[in-house]
DNA sequence: TTGTAAGCGTTATCAA
DNA sequence: TTGATAACGCTTACAA
């Protein structure tokens, strides 16, 4: 019999985790009362049993196999992240957020990096769901809403992140746009630049961009009531095509006097294209062209002359992300909430036309 | 009986992911039949069941259950990550590496975060060990080797990354970090520079750290041979001791004559905190004091002047790590190997004394 | 070549 | 209040 094996010397191979079958065993009960001991304390406990247990507990070190409880449950602590790309420093933050409330949870995350690789979403999905994930936290590219629709056919709760779809009833956590974009318009007018460049990723019916492109527009047509020399445009720029954001950048510069012309940028990579494309130009930050950039990241203050940004509350999404599915995973259903956070200015050198440069 | 609810036109609820015994029924055989077709698909198997099988597969979609093969078969196809801190861009290039590996093999990688909190170690050690998963990848704090022990204990196979431990015979895969810092110092050297200083975390014991270090003076020595001018010293500055490290920078740049005071970094971490505290002294990197700093990243090229840097191969590190890992899941069992990359140096502004001023 | 049945570590239903 | 016992979805001897 296999059971003896584990009260023999045990050669030199590791020491076989305890079961409830063990602590049963040396309790000199039954699994069925271990099991009662684990998870209705409360009622139904005589109290030298329960002690009895206990100790076996303690000796044996055991606690419970997650995936032997999942298998059975049909839950298993587990929620599902599924990010479009790591490298993202937001994508980062936004995990870090997740994790701690799930920790204090008690649920453990499984990430699951599309790295940038819109194909993967539903084997992301399928992968995520076949580890009894209990359910979803998606901050994909998302052109459609499969992702999310898949999870959700699997039964499993979701939260998006950041990407909106207006067809699904789910709840949605994310930056206010619209807010975040005026205070970039608002404090580069105030700044003194008047000739606006929007420069985004190919929109592509991404919500996020969608929103933070159409509120560029609406605040500048704001401030035009008040000043009709305030003027902007969007450049929807590929990744790949730095020649164009090159260009688009020339012609602002040219198009505009000097202190004038600005670049606002949907996000910490754009941002940063920018940068580089600036310097191809050699063009100087702040002083030629003015920039901020949504996304604040470590390295912002020392760009060039500090680069000016929007911050998100990355964490705190994540984190309200965790919290709100951790909610519907305990049963409560309240119906589909959206949940916007303001992001806040940070101002540097990049939006002062006479920043001095660093360093 | 539950069964037959299956059949029933269900409410509202998830159509129930197909099980074996699903397939089995309406393929008319029995599951252990299925199981052959799926684990065994090459020997014992009648060309008539075989498709038959297949086709009931097809028809409901079934995929296997992880959970379920994880509990009868032991292994999961899961790698459990643990990194000290995914803020770190060392982390998650990384993690993009091995996921790479893992996902070409089949595995799946769980990531377990320490947020820089030394004592979740073991912790994540047992829960991922609790998770099944069939082997580690360390990239952990370890001032003792207790995590990567446990693991050993657990009867896991692990890989070290970056962190060595010498007392425990498992495979490491790190930077060569002796030929890396060769690299710094001889360019600082060719630059002009003289006078070094090595900024580092608090060295504590962790291998990296030491090996670093005492590359730094051991290439410092070697080029005092030829030039006794040269001379290098170490600062060893915990991240909330600014002052500690002004002070270690006002010291440096004091007492070397102009363009010859250098800074080495140990990461990129790093090299950010003596970008700001020159920033706090009014210093301008590469004039006033040059710097090159390990670790390549997306930023590098547009701090102050560009820093220069020692690229990691990191993608590399993560997939060999994975890999190795892999094969002995597969049951291989070569002696624990040490496999050290080489770093590549890329020259920017930092490590030029007469360095523009960017933007 | 296929089927039966036991068992992986749990939880839950039912008697006792 | 406790203990058998049957699942959960799968793999694998062992029989047929």
């Amino acid at each position: 019999m296999k059971k003896n094996l584990k009260n023999a010397p045990a050669s030199t191979s590791p020491p076989a985790k305890a079961t409830i079958a063990d602590v049963a065993r040396t309790a000199g009960v039954s699994k069925a009362t271990v099991s009662r001991f684990l998870n209705h304390r409360d009622t139904l406990l005589s109290k030298d049993i329960a002690t009895r247990v206990e100790v076996a507990i303690a000796a044996l070190a055991y606690s419970p196999s997650p995936m032997a409880q999942a298998l059975k449950r049909g839950r298993s602590k587990l929620i599902g992240l599924v990010v479009a790309d790591v490298s993202n420093p937001f994508s980062v933050a936004l995990l870090r957020g997740a994790e701690k409330a799930c920790q204090q949870a008690g649920y453990l995350i499984m990430l699951f990096n599309l790295a940038d690789d819109d194909a993967r979403e539903q084997e992301a999905i399928e992968t995520l769901s076949a580890y009894q994930v209990e359910g979803f936290i998606l901050n994909t590219l998302g052109h459609d809403g499969g992702a999310a629709a898949t999870a959700i056919r699997h039964g499993k709760p979701v939260v998006l992140i950041d990407r909106r779809h207006h067809d699904l009833q789910v709840d949605f956590v994310s930056l206010d746009n619209t807010g975040a974009m005026r205070l970039a318009i608002d404090h580069l007018v105030e700044r003194g630049f008047s000739n606006m460049l929007y420069v985004t990723d190919p929109i592509k019916g991404v919500s996020t961009r969608e929103e933070r492109e159409s509120a560029f527009h609406r605040w500048i047509l704001n401030q035009q009531s008040s000043d009709s020399k305030i003027v902007g445009r969007t450049l929807e720029c590929p990744s790949d095509k730095a020649e164009q954001l090159d260009e688009g950048l020339r012609a602002l510069h040219a198009s505009a006097p000097r202190g004038q012309a600005a670049v606002v940028t949907s996000n910490a990579v754009t941002s940063l294209r920018v940068v580089a494309s600036m310097a191809r130009l050699k063009l100087r930050l702040g002083m030629d062209i003015g920039l901020v950039g949504i996304d604040e990241t470590d390295w912002a203050p020392y760009v060039g002359p500090g680069l000016s940004t929007i911050a998100q509350p990355t964490g705190e999404l994540g984190r309200i992300a965790a919290n709100s599915l951790i909610e519907r995973l305990k049963g409560q259903t309240p119906p589909p909430r959206q949940i916007l956070l303001s992001g806040e200015l940070i101002s540097r050198g990049s939006s002062r036309s006479d920043a001095p440069s660093a360093n």
